[in-house]
DNA sequence: GTACATTTAATGTATGTACATATATTTGCA
DNA sequence: TGCAAATATATGTACATACATTAAATGTAC
């Protein structure tokens, strides 16, 4: 088995902290890789993917831009040009909201819907890439541990 | 303390395999983040400040175009480019190898290396951002499940 | 030794990100 | 009401990424 420090050639870390921050770097990289491959096909980019995931997950209900922001891994990511192209391929549509004109609802189409099931088949979850290494002990083990690193003052 | 459920606003996982990906990818935009904000006012990209960083552990010795590729954490970027910036400001020098006359030999000058040193007061090591929450042990255990997890057929 | 394949780096192009600014709408308050 | 401040989204820009292609050097088969 290839340690963070083999896969990136690195013989020695400064402290096992070091090499944890490097590692789980690495690994969201790692997944990301994984992930755009599988997309590929599609010709969907990876923080559109996500999109449609986060619009499924309203269940037909509307979300404004800034709610997409929200809920987006990469916070930096420009939610309204991702839409945009979604739009374009009539994946998402948008509508301006009545109760404030300033935002704008946006919602999963019919197509965008089946092309995301389509997409659920190619994509490997998460729990098919882990499940055999760790355990569901494990996993919540690691969830309270990531939850923990990021809430420090 | 906010959980990765609460921070992207998601009541519910469809498992916890799923929850511990999300949180991984989360985690390490968390990072970036962070180090992107201390890196932004001596104007120097992440990539940048990665390449830098595995020279500094050449100790001196040249390092190919895509030797810096393996090492680096993310493996679609364009290293010819990010050392063409890096060049361009003098904190790298580049040279045709030798041996072998398609390799490029880099190496960081003094310059880079002075300004590698002012950057790590400003960026926290992770084990200042970790160690309070997370006692070595705990880390080992982390390192070895993310290991793991990369590490399936 | 020539011809072809392979390797290394650089470049071209489309898209995405980071960050500032612009535009429209709503809110708060004198 | 009228007007400044705040909010939501879109847009402009420079740079970075993803991926294909190019160009030069080296390796290999004949």
């Amino acid at each position: 088995m290839k340690s963070i420090g083999e896969e990136i050639q690195q013989s020695e870390f400064s402290d096992v902290y070091q090499e944890l921050g490097i590692n789980i770097l690495f690994t969201a990289a790692w997944f990301g890789e994984r992930n755009r491959l599988a997309l590929k096909d599609y010709d969907i980019s990876l923080p559109q993917f996500n999109v449609l995931r986060i619009l499924r997950g309203q269940k037909g209900q509307p979300i404004s831009v800034a709610g997409l922001c929200d809920r987006m891994i990469d916070k930096s990511s420009n939610a309204s040009r991702i839409v945009d192209k979604l739009e374009a391929r009539k994946l998402v549509s948008r509508r301006v909201c009545d109760k404030d004109r300033r935002q704008v609802d946006v919602v999963i189409t019919d197509k965008g819907t089946s092309i995301l099931e389509e997409l659920n088949e190619k994509v490997p979850s998460f729990k098919t890439i882990m499940a055999k290494q760790l355990s569901t002990k494990d996993a919540e083990v690691l969830n309270f541990a990531l939850d923990q690193i990021r809430n420090q003052k």
